[in-house]
This record gives C-alpha cells, structure tokens and sequence, in this order.
DNA sequence: GGACTATTTTAATCTAGATTAGAATTTTTT
DNA sequence: AAAAAATTCTAATCTAGATTAAAATAGTCC
C-alpha cells in the first residue's frame, strides 16, 4: 500500500508536469519554454523537474508520448462502438477534443518532432505514422459501409487530423468556448464526408 | 538604376532569408532553428544574416507579416472576383494553397507569436485576427447569398484555417504532393459548406 | 584599374538557460 | 519521534547560440 501511494503520488505529479510542459510548448515551442516556465506552473523550481525526468528533451518526448496516447484512446473507444465509418469519425473527433479541452489536457501539439533525439523522434513518428493510417482505415471502412463518400483518405485525413491538431494553438482553456468546440467540432469536419443517398 | 539594381538584389536576398527561416521554423520552432541553420541553407555564415535583419526577433517577425501578407494577398485575389461565397472560400482556399506549396513557399505557420516583443506580436495578432474576421465574413456572405449552409462561422473558421495552417507541418517540397494538395484541399473543405438546394 | 559601396567573414564577447552535486526539507514508515 | 525514503532547493558549472566589431572580399562605377 505504502509503495502504492507513493507511485501515484510520483505519478500524479508527473502527469501535472507533463500537462504544464505541454501547455508551455503550446504556446510558446519547445526550445522557446525555459524548463523555469513549466517549473512556476508548478510552484516548483527548475531543478526539480530532473526528479521526474532525464531532461528537457525527454519531457517532450514524453510529452508527445502522451498526446499519441490520448489520439489513440478516443479512436480505439469510437471503433469500439461498433458504428459505421461515419460516425465512428465523428464519435472519435468528439472524444479526442473532449479530452484536449477538458481537465486532462493540454495535449501538446506535435509540432517539434525534428528536435527530439533520433530514437524518440522514430518512435513517436511512427505513433504518429500509424494513427494517421488508422484513421484513413475508418475512412474507408466508412467508404465502404457506405456512410461516407468516396475520396481521397490520405488528403481528407489530413485535413481533418490539421484541423484537431491546431486547435490547441487558439484554444487556452476558457471552458465555455472548450464545450463549444468539443460541441460543433465534430459536426463541422465531418459534414463534408456523408454520402448524400442521392 | 544602379540604386534599383541594388535594392533588387537586396530585396531578393531577404527574401531568400525569409523562406529559408520559414523552412527552418516550420520544421523545428522558432528558437528550435539557430541563425546558423538558416544561414546554412543560403550558403552564408549566421553572422551574414544580420546584414538584412536586426536580430533573430525581427526575422521571425517578418516571416510572420510575410506570411499575413500572403494571406491577404490570395484572400483579396479571391473576393475580387466577385462569386458567391461559396466559391469565394474555394478560390481563396486554392490561391493560399498555390503559394504555400509554390516557389514563393514555404510560408511560416505563425505558431509562435508569443515569442514576439510585444510591439510586433500585437501587430502581428492583429494581422491575424483581421484575416479570420475577413474569412468569416465571406462564410456569412455565403449564407446570405444562399450558397453556404448556416453555421458557427467562428468554429467553421478555426476549422477551415486550422488545415490550412497545419499544410506545413506534413507538406515539405514534394513538388507532385503539393499539386495534390493544391487540386484536392479545396474541395475537401468546402464539401460541408455546400447549401444542399433540397 | 582605382575608388567607392555592398556584402560576407572571422574572431571575439555575452547571456540565457540546461544541467549537476550536494544540502535541505518534507513525507512515510515503524 | 527517529530513521529512511522521497522530494525539492541552493549554488555552482557549462554550453550553445545570439550578438557585435572590425577586417576581408566582391561588386559596381567612373
């Protein structure tokens, strides 16, 4: 039980650091948040950060990890549901920004992938590689189910994925307007993908 | 003459600069890219850069204007022709995209205002805002002329410019991926808009 | 080809901020 | 409440990279 407590506690308090991290690069990039950034959120001083982690660059990494996670939950709790493409599109855009602006985010936008070291960089490109190609995969499931109209997976993925991704950089935390967005979202990104029964 | 020859050359070199600390930026931040990054790719020393620039604040600041400046620019191009909203939004879309993946690219993704000094980071959110306000009066332009659905053209926005502003993340100079880009992007954002006449 | 200007380089300096070691403090255990 | 473990702080050190000054080169004009 001791050791328990005291894992969650070291946990707990690493995750608020990850999400202060995030909430630094969000705003300002990586190399731009002195780690005396994230520490104030924190009432910490810098130096306590190295408790939690290596350095700078693994709290990105981290970061990143994390985001990937959170992009892969929603999606695999939406298929889960069993719904056609279209709205097991839509269900895991709304749990995945429901999460961005609720009280687990910030989620750190993958904007600095180049500055991560080459091992962390090829692990979290290819989190990042392989949730792009499944959600191009639900995409075509939906084309084939017929609920979503034939395009171009690869393009309207990214467009969808550039769409989620931004929103982090325009949004910081005033929760009225995070229920607006978790709200009209995904209505908005997939209004253009239903095949219209003609 | 000779003084235009002159200012020519000068103007060209900045702008060389520029597109080359776009690139820099996009790929790895603002304070992630070091003055001897860019200068790497003009085949100069950092030192050289500061013949054209101030101080690195100032290049990132100008790569932003120039960014606005692009915007504006395909924005202007779009509205002058004098279609409905609908196809004003997909003209607009298509020139943005034509320059971003053009040689006139890369534009920088102003992901780091925060870093500005204060007189040229509310310049330049200025810049910013008036852009979106311009776009979402296009939006609402539509939905008068009958050509665009209702919508939260504050979210409908953000959604749109958010792809848009996340093209440089993925798009790096694949010439035959950018004429994708180019032919595809516009109509993947505008398919929701449509009006459906029922 | 010499003089003047524009552009770039070399060779410092200077500073913010990452990192580390060890001390101090707080928390937990018994 | 002492001992042990966990957490944070203080006070350095160290380094990359921004910045500057002056010299060197390249380009243009007469």
């Amino acid at each position: 039980m001791a050791q328990k407590a005291e894992e969650t506690r070291f946990e707990l308090q690493k995750d608020r650091m990850l999400r202060a991290a995030a909430r630094c690069f969000n705003e300002k990039g990586y190399s731009g948040s002195s780690l005396k950034d994230v520490a104030a959120i924190l009432g910490l001083t810098d130096a306590a950060l190295y408790y939690y982690v290596r350095n700078k660059e693994e709290l990105v990494y981290l970061c990143y990890v994390r985001a990937a996670a959170v992009g892969r939950e929603a999606m695999a709790r939406a298929v889960s549901e069993g719904l056609d493409g279209f709205d097991t599109v839509r269900r895991y855009l709304r749990y995945h920004i429901e999460i961005m602006v609720g009280d687990r985010g910030p989620i750190a936008i993958m904007s600095e992938i180049p500055s991560l070291i080459p091992i962390h960089r090829d692990e979290v490109l290819e989190l990042s590689r392989q949730h792009s190609a499944r959600f191009e995969e639900i995409l075509e499931a939906g084309i084939e189910d017929g609920s979503i109209s034939p395009c171009d997976v690869r393009m309207t993925g990214n467009a969808i994925m550039g769409s989620i991704n931004w929103i982090p950089k325009w949004y910081h935390g005033d929760s009225e307007m995070g229920n607006t967005i978790a709200a009209k979202f995904p209505a908005i990104l997939t209004k253009g993908l239903r095949l219209e029964t003609s």
